[in-house]
DNA sequence: GGCAAAACCGACCTGACCGCTAGGATTTAG
DNA sequence: CTAAATCCTAGCGGTCAGGTCGGTTTTGCC
């Protein structure tokens, strides 16, 4: 698998955060129950997207979270990087800088390795997938989806 | 990581053996030491692209490796699927038949969840990026970038 | 025939990470 | 004060990546 069920996790709750969302924070209990994914475990996975500043929290009773942005300026790339770390689809794609072998064909200078070269055509497939798609959008297909258009786009 | 070393090193691997292909075979202990990659690893991966149809072998002495097939009609898809296992950007993308949660939205019917729908995206980005480059591209890329023609297209 | 070079095969080991749970500490509305 | 919520840390079982090792088999060559 390329990516594992966090950066899924955590879309459906910023989805299900987007469809709750009024005013006033949505508490995750609420979310949890209503994706029939485990509480504790999105605990974890909100806390990421909090430090990546995609939720604002409020904490003690009545607390919970809500969107720290509005969904249409949040990317889908936003919100899987900030679960999964920065896309690279190879190690040496990443770093490279430190003394293991990794590319082997780094070693003579500057030259990028062959392979590495076309990693970057992956690369760039999955973000340009991924970052054109907007939370908003996927807010928008679920509705669609699920046929309930009781806080559908005319809300705001 | 998107993927592992196992794509690479095999990629690598099958570079170096377009490279030094001629008509006999190579010991994969010449490509490991030209790589730079440990050969008991190697081993392991070169077993699977043979399992795949890509390499053929030849046992015994002065024995090795080939490629089974002409450079190029040899997808980086298959040589990355042989070793990392079909492409899938998420579990219940590729199964999602057994008992586990996976995608809460799947419970009612036959509807796709919507992040489900979008991962669709990133699959076909990545598998476009890999299914269009041959084998022979980055060999060529690769001579072309090492400036060492000693071996090049003329020679066949 | 026998030696050495190779492919083959399977077991194992270490470390990391994933998915998840547990239990508590802290904040805050009422 | 208390209950509801976020927050934090620790752990646990499983899987897999990356790699090593030792051995078995095939085969060219002298």
């Amino acid at each position: 698998m390329l990516f594992s069920t966090k950066a899924e996790y955590g879309v459906r709750l910023m989805v299900a955060l987007g469809r709750q969302g009024g005013d006033r924070p949505v508490a995750l209990a609420s979310l949890a129950d209503a994706e029939t994914l485990p509480l504790a475990y999105l605990e974890h996975l909100v806390a990421k997207l909090r430090d990546a500043g995609l939720v604002s929290s409020q904490r003690g009773a009545h607390g919970g979270y809500r969107l720290a942005k509005p969904a249409e300026e949040i990317r889908r790339l936003e919100v899987v990087e900030a679960l999964e770390g920065p896309i690279a689809p190879m190690d040496c794609f990443v770093d490279g800088v430190d003394g293991r072998v990794l590319c082997s064909h780094e070693s003579d200078g500057d030259v990028a390795c062959s392979t590495k070269f076309l990693w970057t055509r992956v690369h760039g497939g999955i973000t340009r997938a991924l970052a054109g798609t907007t939370l908003a959008e996927l807010i928008e297909f679920e509705s669609r989806d699920r046929k309930l258009n009781t806080v559908a786009a005319g809300a705001a």
